[in-house]
DNA sequence: GCGCATGATTGCCC
DNA sequence: GGGCAATCATGCGC
């Protein structure tokens, strides 16, 4: 998970803001990242990150369907202009959904999406860093999520308390109150759902099927009621979108619900997700098994705890209201002392208040009680640095919410003896507890949706993770870079075929290229072996095509089948290199070399840019040209249809008299550059060079396409 | 552990 | 919208 960081020396590292804040936290062996809740101060402060955990799970989920990434995608953009002007940050929290999709979100969106989307996170990664410079390290630097987490959640407020005004992607205010933004559309999961026939939501519990035992919860998620009718304010309350969420999260996640083998159905959709993680990386899927499977066991672990108190109560509950009816029937009304026990522990349920307000309305307080260490302070993990320990601080409270509830148990079953305890009194004492629990619960939902993200996110983490390239995809790049040097920039169909070839992504091709041609142009000499070497493959495979194509008279075979990693040579731009290095008078090491070194420079474009010194000599080349520099070719350019070529060795000419006889590439290899002098600068661009039409190829018409766009 | 290789990321440029 | 240059961060061989 690595959302901003912006390079450059000098600059203001946001990475090693959030790094020196992120911390490990919770039980060995499980990462939790405390810079999600950094952002804010209490639980809204995670609501993107939650949201965009939902956002994720779809994305694998719809892994097969382009269109419903499409879709999704859509509406994550929408999602972010909704909440851009209240939440700079939040497309943040986009990249991070992307890092956690297994994919960047340069890749996952692409065209106008991209761009836009690549300048909206530039500009976003300006405030971050001037947030970072002003805050300094810490959780200062995040405090644009928490605006991020207050606003409009899509139009559905999740935040406790008032939400602020929503804003359509206008900007325009929503309506008051609104549930639902009717000025934008709807959030994506919901839409992706619904286009897909692929319900996450239709997963979630409907009754107690999987989330066993949530009696905390029972006028949200199950009707199996208590006996005491749990009337108020849970009743009244509409189901809690952000529970629904986490339920749904850790179902997808397989963190709650039955056994799904430790988390390997997961680990496998996330493996599948990436692409590029593959069945050579059990090992990272067994530990990536192991941890989930941790979290799952502590998730489960703190359920049972919830579950043994809230049978505990209901059980002493059922009997209170049995004890508390019949004492009704036989026994006077109570003294007024006795009753007030009771509003003491409802005050220190609710955090005192309502007692002290009965103080000094002058009604008595127990003297010398003190408020039990066992209760858990209100709003949970809203409280200080525990927020950012949230299995541990769940744990606590787990604890706490026992202790407390034993408390109010024995309070309870004190004041029955003395006086008959109304059925209202328990039923509001429950929904208190109930209230109280299920904030718990929430925590303890959020706390390990977010584990398991973190987890997902690190596993999914391509930079973190990064493998170099088979051997045979490397050859493969490189001999295409080789046989290309004088126009080392593959059209987008090249790269989709090499990118199949070589079983990587169509970006990591272009990452490679670019890579390879800035080291490539740095550091010629480095290179000169290997250029040799593959100039030699180039040639050894040109003669077998020829050969082949004299035979078969096919010129559909420019494969050189036999070897592995082969490109279609047909398209060489650059075979006269393969040419000289076959013919051993006129193919030397130095001057390939030299050749090499002239084919290369700076940025035509730009020439200005670099700096004088790294500008090749250039000397001693036949091929070199210091004429006018055009433009560097610009992806998908075709030469210009008179394009010539330089000078020329015998053997080339008689290399080429070959192939045009054999009339299998009279629009392939003897239209292709094959003599290309396409060479380099003085400059050190990699761009045409004007060459003398007494050697253009005779079969090279006006019509003739470079063959780098061709493959 | 060190240094180099290399894939990925980012800001900027045109 | 793609590429360049600088940089980061991991992999890998020694």
């Amino acid at each position: 998970m690595d959302p901003v960081q912006p390079s450059g020396g000098g600059r203001t590292s946001i990475r090693a803001v959030r790094d020196a804040a992120a911390v490990s936290f919770g039980p060995p062996g499980i990462l939790l990242d405390p810079r999600p809740l950094l952002a804010g101060k209490g639980h809204g402060a995670t609501q993107p990150f939650i949201l965009i955990m939902e956002a994720a799970i779809l994305w694998r989920r719809h892994a097969a369907a382009p269109a419903a990434r499409r879709v999704l995608l859509d509406a994550l953009i929408d999602a972010w202009k909704c909440e851009r002007r209240a939440a700079p940050a939040l497309s943040l929290s986009l990249k991070t959904a992307a890092g956690m999709w297994g994919c960047t979100w340069s890749a996952a969106s692409s065209g106008a999406e991209r761009s836009g989307a690549r300048r909206r996170f530039s500009e976003r990664a300006v405030c971050w860093q001037e947030t970072a410079g002003r805050a300094g390290a810490g959780a200062g630097a995040f405090a644009p999520l928490a605006a991020a987490a207050r606003t409009c959640r899509r139009c559905t407020p999740l935040s406790a308390g008032p939400s602020p005004p929503l804003l359509h992607a206008t900007g325009a205010p929503c309506q008051p109150g609104a549930r639902r933004c009717v000025g934008t559309r709807t959030f994506a999961p919901r839409r992706v759902c619904k286009q897909t026939s692929v319900s996450v939501w239709k997963r979630r519990p409907e009754s107690d099927e999987v989330l066993e035992g949530k009696w905390l919860l029972p006028a949200r998620h199950s009707n199996n009621n208590t006996l005491l009718s749990i009337r108020g304010a849970q009743e009244e309350e509409p189901p809690d979108p952000q529970l629904m969420r986490l339920d749904n999260m850790l179902l997808a996640e397989g963190v709650a619900g039955p056994e799904k083998g430790g988390g390997s159905a997961a680990a496998a959709a996330a493996a599948a997700a990436t692409g590029g993680i593959g069945a050579d990386n059990s090992a990272e899927h067994s530990d990536y098994r192991a941890k989930l499977s941790q979290i799952r066991q502590i998730y489960h672990t703190e359920l049972e705890k919830y579950e043994q108190v809230g049978r505990k109560l209901k059980v002493f509950l059922i009997l209170a209201a049995a004890a508390a009816f019949e004492t009704a029937r036989l026994t006077p009304p109570p003294p007024f002392g006795a009753q007030h026990q009771l509003h003491q522990s409802a005050a220190l349920i609710q955090g005192r208040s309502r007692y002290r307000r009965r103080r000094r309305c002058g009604i008595n307080a127990a003297p010398g009680r003190t408020r039990p260490a066992a209760a858990p302070p209100p709003g949970g993990r809203s409280r200080g640095a525990s927020a950012v320990v949230p299995f541990m601080i769940v744990s606590v409270c787990v604890q706490a919410c026992n202790e407390f509830t034993t408390h109010v148990m024995n309070l309870l079953r004190e004041q029955s003896r003395t006086r008959p305890i109304s059925p209202k009194e328990i039923e509001r004492m429950v929904s208190i507890i109930h209230r109280k629990f299920s904030s718990i619960q929430m925590q303890l939902k959020q706390s390990t949706c977010e584990a398991v993200m973190i987890l997902r996110s690190r596993f999914l983490d391509a930079r973190r993770k990064r493998r170099n390239f088979n051997k045979q995809a490397t050859e493969i790049l490189n001999e295409y870079f080789y046989s290309h040097l004088s126009n080392p920039y593959p059209s987008e169909e090249a790269k989709e075929e090499l990118a199949k070839k070589c079983g990587i992504t169509v970006a990591q091709v272009s990452n490679w290229f670019g890579n390879k041609r800035i080291r490539y142009k740095k550091n010629i000499g480095k290179f000169q072996e290997e250029a040799n070497m593959y100039a030699a493959r180039t040639a050894v495979s040109a003669t077998n095509v020829s050969a082949h194509g004299s035979q078969a008279n096919s010129p559909s075979t420019p494969n050189s089948a036999g070897s592995a990693g082969s490109f279609n040579m047909s398209n060489s731009g650059d075979l006269f290199m393969s040419v000289q290095s076959l013919n051993g008078d006129s193919y030397q090491g130095g001057q390939v070399g030299a050749n090499i070194q002239s084919q290369l420079g700076p940025r035509p474009s730009s020439p200005d840019r670099l700096p004088q010194e790294d500008v090749p000599e250039l000397g001693g080349n036949p091929y070199v040209t210091d004429g006018e520099l055009p433009s560097r070719r610009r992806p998908g350019a075709r030469p210009e249809s008179g394009e010539a070529h330089n000078s020329l060795t015998s053997n080339v000419d008689t290399l080429r008299h070959v192939i045009s006889q054999t009339g299998g590439y009279s629009d392939g290899l003897a239209a292709s550059q094959m003599y290309s002098p396409q060479g380099i600068n003085t400059n050190g661009g990699w761009q045409d060079a004007p060459t003398p039409s007494s050697v253009t190829s005779p079969t090279e018409g006006p019509g003739s396409v470079h063959s780098d766009t061709s493959n």
